[in-house]
DNA sequence: CTGAAAGCGCTAACAG
DNA sequence: CTGTTAGCGCTTTCAG
């Protein structure tokens, strides 16, 4: 019987149609998956844990293109995607433990998440995109510090030393200010400190004493905070020439704020982002752009294939400097004389 | 044991630390989630089914409300929402089969498709959202006959008479051309059926012919489509003086259109919408605005009740006409004698 | 090709 | 409060 549906043919198509045949009649609904999967030990699903409120994640385009590249490697596969409810507020790590799925992506949660530990308790295999940076385990992303180093080299080639920072969020408590260095090198968000650590060493290397730098956080990560967050840079150091933001989101915040102030970008202040969505492309931003659709489908994929999984894999995918029209060279205090504010 | 991870309350508590430290010893890793999910029948996650393709769902900002509507309705519940990999071009019902869960949600799937009909047969509950409109089963959406009857009523009390109208897909097959009203009348995609209805009514009752009226469909739900239909319709038809979309997407594109061969827009042609998505308010269309968050949020609560289902239930959304600036009077020919065209 | 039986790992019920 | 047991529905194996 049970080969009549699994196995078309191990018998004769005569019987099997016979069989269904009968099997409807009888109202039966056809195999039970969840007692197929125990017994065949699939679930034919993978778990998603996005540690960020779910509104968060079908809002952010950069999410969302890591999620179409996932869905689009699991539809691939015939797997379902299953999204584990899992909102950073309700420490209930129950639903991890009673997701009946075959591994799980974890994408970009801080390190000391707990529903992070508890996917790893679970003898399945796990991808972790982005963040955090840990041992043992399949990991796809990019090289935040590379990059974000090679666009401050980029400013600073233009003649940038005078400037603020605004990033996400760097810990699960909100800190919506300033950031000291301490919290910097402890942010749970290995992807921010790595941003973060890249911008550091550029401009320590062209001799800015980065201590000095205003970096300012932002807990929520939308347009509204990249816009109080510039602002509050600018309130405090007026005399930047460039605002670095470490997402493209924030950075179109930014670029609302300077509008506001009467600032010419770039003429008068450089703007740049991260991330290379859309909407930034469109704004002629000065970003980096990453693949994150190709994030989504490399995590998928890594997960799914049965190869050898005998020590921990790392995807790294590259990313490019866009160079927009939000940047350029500061102008010196004789050209403002000279041609005016 | 079982009681040691499930009923906290049954033992002692030092009872349990004991139990649990030694199951942790013994490398056991807790109970697993399939085996429990056969045994007390319940899966913890519902299924999305979605016809199109994925990526379609990720870049039509009226499905992504939809999804994150579904999506924190789950979340609150703290059930998991599993994407089911059914592809329209794979005719793969095995995916709907294998799905270990507790009911599905089917969002806007043509009447016709064959994973509806798997899902169906499944022994759980289903919601159906928007189409189609199958009896016997619970069901989310709004009234799409009398919203695009009264927007086209608002147009034929402006003095529009000559019109034209642009839809999305009606059927599986590709037709990406003029459409019979036979073809309206037999659409598989209700809400497009609906719409179409709508519109039909509103104008035979002003006494227009409609089938006369020039109707083209699109395949593909983008703004490329709708530039395309909208030349189409233009070409044979450049005296209509509205054109009427059965979405915001292929009435972005139509403006893109209009612009493109001069028309200004409401002064020369006026352009209608359909769903209220963020960009068109943006863009100033005369549109419907519909709740699609609040339609997912309803589709999941409705699936999630564990009240009486007795019979079907049904939920419907109350629509709201935005009066915006890309629908005007024409201008008549004396009009434009004195004015100029 | 057919039928019978073991057992996947768990929870709930019940007896001690 | 603790230990034992039946059985969820399936797939796989093995004997006929």
């Amino acid at each position: 019987m049970s080969n009549a549906y699994n196995r078309p043919d191990q018998l004769s198509p005569e019987l099997r149609r016979r069989v269904l045949e009968t099997a409807r009649r009888l109202g039966y609904p056809g195999p039970d998956p969840v007692a197929r999967s125990l017994r065949t030990r699939k679930a034919g699903a993978v778990g998603l844990l996005l540690t960020e409120n779910l509104s968060y994640a079908f809002r952010d385009p950069a999410a969302l293109g890591f999620l179409e590249g996932l869905a689009l490697a699991c539809e691939d596969a015939g797997t379902g995607l299953m999204l584990i409810p899992a909102s950073p507020e309700r420490e209930d790590v129950a639903a991890v433990h009673r997701a009946g799925v075959d591994g799980f992506v974890v994408y970009s949660v801080p390190d000391d998440d707990p529903h992070l530990a508890a996917v790893l308790e679970r003898p399945v295999p796990t991808v972790v995109c982005d963040q955090p940076d840990i041992g043992n385990v399949d990991r796809v992303g990019i090289d935040d510090r590379s990059a974000m180093y090679e666009l401050a080299q980029h400013l600073i080639a233009m003649g940038h030393r005078r400037v603020g920072v605004v990033c996400m969020r760097l810990a699960r408590d909100r800190n919506d200010g300033y950031v000291s260095v301490d919290r910097q090198h402890a942010a749970h968000f290995h992807v921010q400190r790595a941003r973060l650590a890249g911008l550091a060493m550029a401009f320590s290397e062209a001799g800015v004493d980065w201590s000095k730098v205003p970096v300012v956080e932002r807990f929520d990560h939308n347009t509204a905070s990249g816009e109080a967050a510039a602002a509050q840079v600018l309130d405090r150091d007026p005399s930047i020439t460039a605002l670095i933001c470490t997402s493209d989101i924030l950075a179109l915040g930014a670029m609302n704020e300077a509008k506001r102030r009467g600032l010419r970008v770039p003429e008068d202040l450089t703007i740049t982002g991260f991330d290379g969505i859309q909407e930034a492309e469109r704004a002629g931003l000065t970003t980096v752009r990453q693949p994150v659709l190709e994030k989504g489908r490399a995590a998928g994929k890594l997960l799914l294939d049965v190869g050898e999984r005998t020590r921990p894999r790392s995807v790294n995918l590259s990313t490019e400097l866009i160079t927009g029209t939000t940047a350029a060279a500061p102008r010196t205090i004789a050209e403002e004389r000279w041609f005016g504010p």
